[in-house]
DNA sequence: GCGACAG
DNA sequence: ATCTTGTCGC
């Protein structure tokens, strides 16, 4: 049962992420795309109760089918801060994970890794906490800036940090249709990242691992409000 | 100093 | 993230 700590502000939470960062593992190439079990992780939020509700799907990598999937609803521990999302999110997700009874072996989470103002987003923050290879899959290039992609399903242009340093890749997933963002977590090359995200969007601009978590957390935030129930509650 | 800024 | 109808399209 692994656990995130929750920061009493925002500059424990900066000095969490500083000690955390130096055991991010970059060198290892991850889990070949189209096999194995690919885990899609999501949250989603009612902050006027102050919930928080996260879902982990595990689908099979080749045909895509849903293998598993499990929730947890817990209190909202931290304010959102860009920079420090992983402190909202990550507690939840974990309670999530630890409810599967498979290990996947990629988990791809909806924002950044490495693409990070401090490069230690949520992705590289749930590998560290889980050992796992994990790589993130964004909507918006946040700080970054990126060329405008080639127009076809595949072509992809360098995410560009301020200190000119690839960061991500905006990878076009579907024809004609906006970009994703793609960085590496820990255990994953970017390369690989790209390929999975590319497998992982047959036919939507996004993940199907991140559609199937959308929409498992929103039910699951639903159902938690609807009956004044907790679920697998992260903070017990 | 102020604003922008993954979800 | 979330607030939100009808509408366009497969």
């Amino acid at each position: 049962m692994t656990s995130v700590h929750t920061p009493a502000d925002e500059a424990e939470a900066r000095a969490v992420q500083d000690e955390l960062r130096s055991r991010v593992v970059f060198d290892e190439p991850g889990p070949p795309p189209g096999q194995g079990l690919v885990a899609g992780v999501d949250v989603a939020y009612d902050d006027e109760r102050d919930l928080v509700a996260a879902a982990a799907v595990v689908l099979d990598a080749a045909t895509l089918d849903v293998v598993e999937q499990a929730t947890a609803v817990g209190r909202v521990s931290f304010p959102y801060v860009p920079g420090l999302l992983a402190f909202r999110e990550l507690p939840t997700v974990l309670a999530a994970l630890d409810a599967l009874t498979v290990t996947p072996d990629l988990v791809v989470c909806d924002g950044y890794g490495l693409a990070h103002p401090r490069r230690f987003g949520l992705a590289c923050h749930l590998g560290v906490v889980t050992g796992r290879p994990v790589m993130g899959v964004a909507k918006n290039p946040f700080t970054f800036t990126c060329a405008e992609p080639g127009p076809a399903r595949g072509d992809a242009s360098a995410l560009v940090a301020e200190d000119g340093s690839e960061v991500g890749r905006a990878l076009r997933t579907q024809d004609g249709i906006k970009p994703v963002y793609v960085s590496v977590g820990h255990r994953i090359s970017l390369d690989n990242a790209c390929a999975h995200a590319l497998a992982l969007s047959p036919r939507f601009r996004i993940p199907e691992t991140t559609r199937h978590a959308d929409a498992l957390c929103r039910r699951a935030l639903r159902a938690a409000v609807g009956h004044g129930a907790s679920g697998t509650s992260s903070q017990p």
